[in-house]
RNA sequence: GGGGGAGUACCCGAGUGGCCAAAGGGGCCAGACUGUAAAUCUGGUGGCGUAAGCCUUCACAGGUUCGAAUCCUGUUUCCCCCA
């Protein structure tokens, strides 16, 4: 069946929207035109490692991206890297995965990922491969000959393993084979288009290499820019604790957005919104933190709706910029035999209600001036100060911590 | 198999006999300020104690010494080089 695409320079428009980098940039033109000479689409590798079960919005903007590519009219083609994840993703570490995981948790992180992924892509259209489903049949013998096609001075320009290299830091034997495996699985799937970060350059001109000695047309590489994180500094990423999870509450992921650094808001309107460029310059002229509010809305609600986060947004404004008091107060129980003629020291409040860890801890927050009570945030001002406590009473641990008394 | 180097608090990292609960940076916590929980600035960051002070910590176990993160012995983990 032949299709009808939109005009290539139409088509190449949309594609370059937020991307860094396109390898080799004319080949692209040239497959688009070939793709719409022809009727038939493009296939477009995106390959993902089940290694955790939290996509955040690093992930999305290569899924967007697809997301794209399928609109219009191209093949999305996701690789579930389930023997890839077994050995762990090299690029842009400087030390090699720690925890190796089982062929089980790689499944059901797989199985969690393509729920989330479903929220980009459209699944209905996409096809879905696993790459244990050929490198699982492969023989040692196999591994062997396609580990004769790279050699060691190849790997070493990978920046990763060259500064781990000078730096006399370990790299594995099975970290090696990594971009290998990646790129064989172009290989299999025969891409003409590869979707990933500027990092996983070296894995697509690998790939390129494996398929032109099988004779195959060769990938475009396509890749988008790193994402950071909230730190606005460091790539978004689980293990940095600096990411905003597609699966997040609207009102979670609300208040993380509105602690972005201002700088990085463009990236983010580029990368994760189809805000024209024009636009985001206006609103970024304007008042940064309405542009900030702005943002945030677009992008919960992709995930959620428009109406969740517009109230995401209000009870933020509420809470936390406004006066308002939060509306999750959590009851704590504290244990009514701790008291001694309804008082109990400050330090050991605190203590008892596990905002604290330790009674030095404690004394610190005081000092600090974080610990207050009451609806109007009284402060504490000594740390062997007795509070008389009642039922209901709100105590503070800083600005971000609160509860009720619950005596039990 | 041989040789060399290293293991310090959440992380990185200084410290080679007392002035070390241990520099500095990052992170984190709190405060001020602000349009934000951003930026900036300030303070804090082992435990117990109202305090004076006490206790535990520098891979682990012993030892030397009035006194050890620092010296010695053994154990262990890691890295690099040569084979």
């Amino acid at each position: 069946m032949s299709m009808t695409f939109l005009p290539v320079e139409e088509q190449l428009r949309i594609i370059m929207r937020g991307i860094e980098k396109i390898v080799p940039q004319e080949e692209l033109r040239k497959k688009l035109q070939h793709s719409q000479d022809a009727g038939t689409p493009l296939r477009i590798k995106y390959g993902i490692d089940p290694t955790g079960i939290d996509v955040h919005l690093g992930h999305t903007v290569p899924l967007r991206k697809m997301r794209q590519f399928q609109e219009l009219g191209h093949q999305a083609v996701i690789i579930i890297g389930n023997y890839t994840a077994l050995v762990g993703d090299p690029s842009g570490r400087d030390e090699a995965r720690s925890k190796q995981l089982t062929e089980a948790e790689v499944e059901t992180n797989a199985t969690t990922y393509l729920t989330q992924v479903g929220k980009v892509v459209d699944m209905s259209r996409a096809e879905v491969h696993r790459n244990g489903d050929w490198f699982g049949k492969m023989s040692f013998a196999n591994v062997l000959s396609l580990c004769g096609r790279v050699t060691v001075a190849q790997l070493l320009t990978r920046e990763d393993f060259a500064k781990r290299y000078r730096q006399e830091k370990p790299i594995f034997l099975h970290e090696c084979l990594y971009p290998v495996m990646q790129a064989w699985d172009s290989v299999q799937i025969r891409s003409d288009v590869e979707l990933g970060g500027t990092e996983q350059l070296y894995s697509f001109m690998l790939a390129r290499d494996l398929q032109a000695q099988e004779n195959l047309t060769q990938q475009i590489a396509v890749m988008s820019p790193i994402l950071v994180g909230l730190d606005g500094v460091r790539r978004m990423g689980k293990s940095l604790g600096n990411y905003i999870g597609i699966s997040e509450s609207p009102y979670d992921m609300m208040k993380k957005f509105m602690q972005l650094p201002d700088n990085v808001m463009k990236m983010y309107f580029e990368l994760l919104t189809e805000v024209p460029l024009d636009d985001v310059d206006r609103l970024l002229a304007g008042h940064l933190k309405a542009a900030k509010v702005t943002l945030a809305k677009l992008v919960i609600a992709q995930y959620h709706s428009a109406e969740d986060a517009d109230a995401a947004a209000a009870r933020w404004q509420a809470e936390i910029g406004g006066e308002a008091l939060p509306t999750d107060i959590p009851n704590v129980i504290l244990d009514a035999r701790l008291l001694a003629d309804r008082t109990i020291t400050a330090v050991k409040l605190f203590t008892a209600l596990n905002f604290c860890t330790s009674n030095g801890e404690a004394r610190r927050l005081i000092q600090g001036g974080g610990a207050k009570l009451g609806e109007e945030k009284t402060a504490i001002t000594a740390h062997d100060q007795q509070i008389t406590v009642t039922d209901g009473m709100l105590v503070w641990a800083g600005k971000k911590k609160y509860c009720r008394v619950k005596l039990a």
